[in-house]
DNA sequence: GCACGACCTGCGGGATCCCGCAATCGAAGC
DNA sequence: GCTTCGATTGCGGGATCCCGCAGGTCGTGC
């Protein structure tokens, strides 16, 4: 068995070398990839039987490498190791992995026992697992009254962009008046209408007051801001 | 000599650890703590002769500690070691470092040479030492020109924090036509006035679009933000 | 004293945003 | 087939935001 590991940090790149010659006796190779890129190739040009994968890396990050991979080996086991369990990164993760692949998703703040646990149950045994307080953002993201939908979802991203609702309304091929309803809606759900009002009128402009809840509570993070940035470039070009 | 070391990650703070042993061999002890609660307790409580400081932890970050320990020791030599070189927090660095203070900003991608000798600089000969990178926003920062002044800084906070114009005018003392003058001055530092047009009128809303860029660019961060709010809310409180 | 620049401020208007009301459409359930 | 529910859309208005223009204030340097 060959398992690749994608970690920038070198300590915690040595740390997943060690757990993974623990927990896998049988494993014959551990190859050690720094950023998204290099992971990619790797998987690309040798027999990979699993890997273990960082979110966070700079350039490429671990959500898009591991996209990358599953369009040609889409029955690719790989566990997901980060610090946060952010609903960006769990909507990110649940949106790009394949039906037929096994993954999980562990947080660095687990014990070496749970990771090496995890190891042999994704790559010897198949299942797929994930930590409990991920599992907890997941749930909440999937219940239609806490959680946000889909729509909502876009509308919050475009707004963090900072695009007009005009713009938004011709990127997603609805109206204008469609965008604002979308957008009343989430003020409601982020509870932005029971923010502090002070004697003289509001104190916060909802669109912006939204973009900073969603980023204090881990709806948005700066890696999903910058991937939304160049989909949003590519539609810009597209269109002129 | 006694070296307090602050850094949430375990790894991290083995490799510092080491790095302090070697590096300064005459000194008698080296503490830990992990987070920056605990470091000011610490180093309120025992005789610290310096401070290697991560500025990203959980809870209380590096700068809050490193401010709350120069209230008490404006003279103790801290020594900051981060991921990123974002300006947000170079400006919270070099905004809360007092006059008398030694201090340094190395970045973690450093090699372990270098960081052995930005500690030998400021703990044994009392130099600062600032890495060039660093160095080269902290330059940017005090262009003109080029960086935000004071008060543009200050609007550009506000709006990610999704102030409106009236609350920011309110909060900082000042007409809500000066606030749309700064808004102004800020959105053309921003360059949003040049970014790309499409045929029905403007892409982007200028106001949620600084916060992009500014967020992009590093001028904000989460941490800077959630520090905002945290301010915020004291000032509501006092106003009702 | 005087010019200069940086900042603050009031006025006014045009564009955008926020939202209540109501009609329409499509999909799911009985 | 009918109902129900959610999503979309138009209309209209009030609030906010963006910004050009012009006048005022304050500190600096000659």
């Amino acid at each position: 068995m060959n398992i690749l590991i994608a970690e920038d940090d070198p300590f915690h790149r040595a740390f997943l070398a060690g757990t993974v010659r623990e927990a896998l006796p049988g494993c014959e190779a551990v190859l050690e990839a720094e950023g998204g890129e290099q992971a990619v190739k790797l998987a690309r040009d040798n027999r990979i039987d699993g890997v273990v994968m960082d979110i966070q890396m700079p350039e490429v990050s671990g959500i898009a490498a591991a996209s990358k991979i599953w369009e040609t080996r889409p029955d690719m086991r790989i566990l997901f190791w980060s610090n946060y369990s952010d609903e960006a990164y769990v909507r990110g993760v649940s949106r790009i992995v394949p039906k037929e692949a096994v993954y999980g998703y562990v947080l660095k703040t687990a014990s070496a026992q749970r990771l090496g646990l995890a190891m042999m149950g994704i790559f010897l045994e198949d299942q797929c697992i994930i930590d409990r307080e991920v599992r907890g953002v997941q749930q909440r993201a999937m219940d239609l009254h806490e959680g946000l939908s889909n729509t909502e979802f876009e509308v919050l991203t475009d707004i963090a962009l900072g695009l007009t609702d005009k713009a938004i309304a011709a990127r997603r091929g609805i109206s204008t008046r469609s965008v604002q309803s979308r957008l009343k809606q989430l003020y409601e759900k982020l509870g932005i209408d029971q923010q502090p009002h002070d004697d003289e009128g509001p104190v916060f402009n909802s669109r912006a007051r939204a973009v900073a809840l969603a980023l204090s509570r881990g709806l948005l993070n700066l890696e999903s801001m910058s991937l939304g940035e160049a989909k949003l470039r590519r539609w810009l070009e597209k269109g002129q």
